[in-house]
DNA sequence: TATTGTTATACTCTATAACTATA
DNA sequence: TATAGTTATAGAGTATAACAATA
C-alpha cells in the first residue's frame, strides 16, 4: 500500500496531463493545417513571416533554426501555393526577400482568429481567478524549461 | 484604449504560454533522443511497446495510427539499434512478435527515471494545492479537445 | 575572402499499391 | 477470401557538401 495523493505520484499524472495536451494541441493543428494544404513546416515558415514582414532566406533559417537549404524547399512550395512570393532585394543582388502574398496575409488573418476562437473554447469555462493560477504555475515550469535550454544552447 | 486584463487578452496569452511549453517540451525530448541516437517516430513504438509487451506489427500500426508499412520500417531500425526484435508468432506464421531486448528494456527504465526526474524538476518548487488547482484546469482544458476528437474520429 | 541561395545527394517518416505467404 | 508483412514507389522534412553569383 504505498500512499495516495504523494507528491511524486501527482507530478507524474500531472506530466502526463501536459503531454496528453501537447499531443492533442498538435493533432489539432495539424488537422486543420491538413485541410488547408499545409504542413507543419511551411505554416512555421508563414508564421514567422507574418512576425517579421519580408525577409530574406537567410535570416528565415535563422529563425527557424533549420539550414539555408531546407527554407529554399519550403519557399519553393509556399510560392507555388500562392501564398509568398520571392522579391528582389533592393541592395542585395545575391538575396532576395520572401514576402506574404495578399492570400498568404488573408491566410494568417483566419488563423488569428482560429487562435481566439481555440482560447476561448479551452479557456471559457475557467474562471479568471483559476486562470491566473494556472498562468503563474504555467510559467514556473517554463522558467525550469528556459533554464535548461540556456545551458545548452550551441550544439 | 482597450481595457487590459480583458479576458480575451488573459487567454490569448495563456495559450501562447501553452504552445511554448509544448515547444519546450518536444525540443527536449528531441534533444535526449539525439543523444542516444534515436528519433521520435522509433522512440514512441519503443514506448508503445514496453507498455502492451510482445504484439503483432499489425497491432503496432493501429497503436501508432500509421501504415503496416511504416512499422516495417521503424522495427527494422529498432532491430538493427538492438533494441527490439521480431520472434515468431506462436499459432500465426505469417506474423511476427515484436519484442524489446533486454537494452530496448534498459532504455525504457532511463526513460521512466527521465521522466520522473523531469516532473520533478518542473512541478516541485510549486505547493501541492497549487499543482491540484492546476490539474482541474489542466483537465477543462483536455475534456474539451476530447469533445472535438470524437467529433471527427474517421479519417 | 565571405555570404546568399542553389544544385546534388542522402536519410527519416510517411503513404498507397502490388505481391507473398499464410489463415 | 482475408490477413500479416513485405517490396516498390513517392512526397515531405531535414542535413551536408559543392558551387554560382555577388559582396
Amino acid at each position: 500500500m504505498t500512499a495516495r495523493g504523494d507528491g511524486a505520484t501527482q507530478r507524474r499524472r500531472l506530466l502526463e496531463r501536459v503531454f496528453e495536451l501537447s499531443a492533442r494541441l498538435a493533432d489539432d493543428m495539424a488537422g486543420e493545417l491538413d485541410a488547408q494544404g499545409l504542413t507543419r513546416a511551411r505554416a512555421e515558415l508563414l508564421w514567422r513571416l507574418h512576425a517579421s514582414g519580408p525577409v530574406t532566406q537567410r535570416a528565415l533559417s535563422e529563425v527557424l533554426e533549420c539550414t539555408p537549404r531546407n527554407v529554399t524547399g519550403l519557399v519553393d512550395a509556399l510560392e507555388s501555393a500562392g501564398l509568398a512570393r520571392r522579391e528582389p532585394h533592393p541592395t542585395d543582388r545575391r538575396a532576395s526577400l520572401v514576402t506574404l502574398t495578399d492570400e498568404g496575409q488573408a491566410t494568417l488573418t483566419r488563423w488569428r482568429d482560429g487562435y481566439d476562437d481555440l482560447a476561448e473554447r479551452l479557456f471559457a469555462a475557467t474562471p479568471a481567478a483559476d486562470l491566473q493560477g494556472f498562468e503563474t504555475t504555467l510559467e514556473r515550469m517554463l522558467d525550469r524549461l528556459r533554464e535548461s535550454a540556456e545551458m545548452k544552447p550551441a550544439p
